[in-house]
DNA sequence: ATCATATGTGCGCAAGTGTTGACAAACAGA
DNA sequence: TCTGTTTGTCAACACTTGCGCACATATGAT
């Protein structure tokens, strides 16, 4: 198994700055790095640029490089590896996790 | 929302040996503090028991006294929080996610 | 080539975290 | 009551982490 990957991924979810980038990027299609440090007042474009070379270390994010910019955006298969924990311990509350998944993953778009 | 929840949730996750403990715990019924510490030769009791005590502060395991001993458990709860920041976030990836929710909650028991 | 823009990196510092060892509390048995 | 067992808590230490500042890199414009 491959317990470094799970690793990055949930050390990279632990900080809650971290969570909020992921999710700022996810309500976006892109966003570039200053675009990402314009929206955290109380935070520099470093630890910005920090928090982004973890997210995209641990697979969480994509960087696109356009010319000066890096937009970067979310990625989808990372996602699974939380699942994959989550599932192998709460066994028992499967059916209402995936009920929750189903719930919010109704296809409006 | 309670976004504190969610914070003690992935900070407890965040560390291996919490997620290892709260593997073993999912592999069993319940165990004693005793008998998890017992499965980690590399680790003392004492540090056993500070992660237990993050565990249960983040609702992620029930603790159950009988006499001397304190039988631990998981719950079932918590894994809502991590979904709902999942869903929130790879809302483009939803069926995916779905599916292999879906897929690990085969209902085999 | 020169300058401005966009972003990442290295260094140092403050804060947080995990681990251990010693001590205390709760309980069972003699 | 006294002793041994089970477990948690406190203090101290080492390690890690997040932060800002200054500097370097890369790209675009003049």
């Amino acid at each position: 198994m491959a317990p470094s990957d799970s690793d990055a991924i949930f050390s990279a979810l632990a900080d809650p700055t971290r969570r909020a980038i992921l999710s700022l990027i996810g309500e976006h299609e892109e966003l570039t790095a200053g675009e990402i440090a314009a929206h955290f007042d109380s935070l520099g474009r470093t630890a910005v640029s920090s928090h982004l070379r973890i997210l995209r270390l641990a697979g969480l994010v994509a960087e696109r490089r356009d010319g000066r910019f890096r937009h970067y955006s979310v990625t989808s298969s990372p996602a699974d590896a939380v699942v994959a924990f989550l599932t192998s311990v709460y066994q028992n509350s499967l059916e209402q996790l995936a009920s929750a998944v189903q719930g919010a993953a109704t296809p409006e778009d």
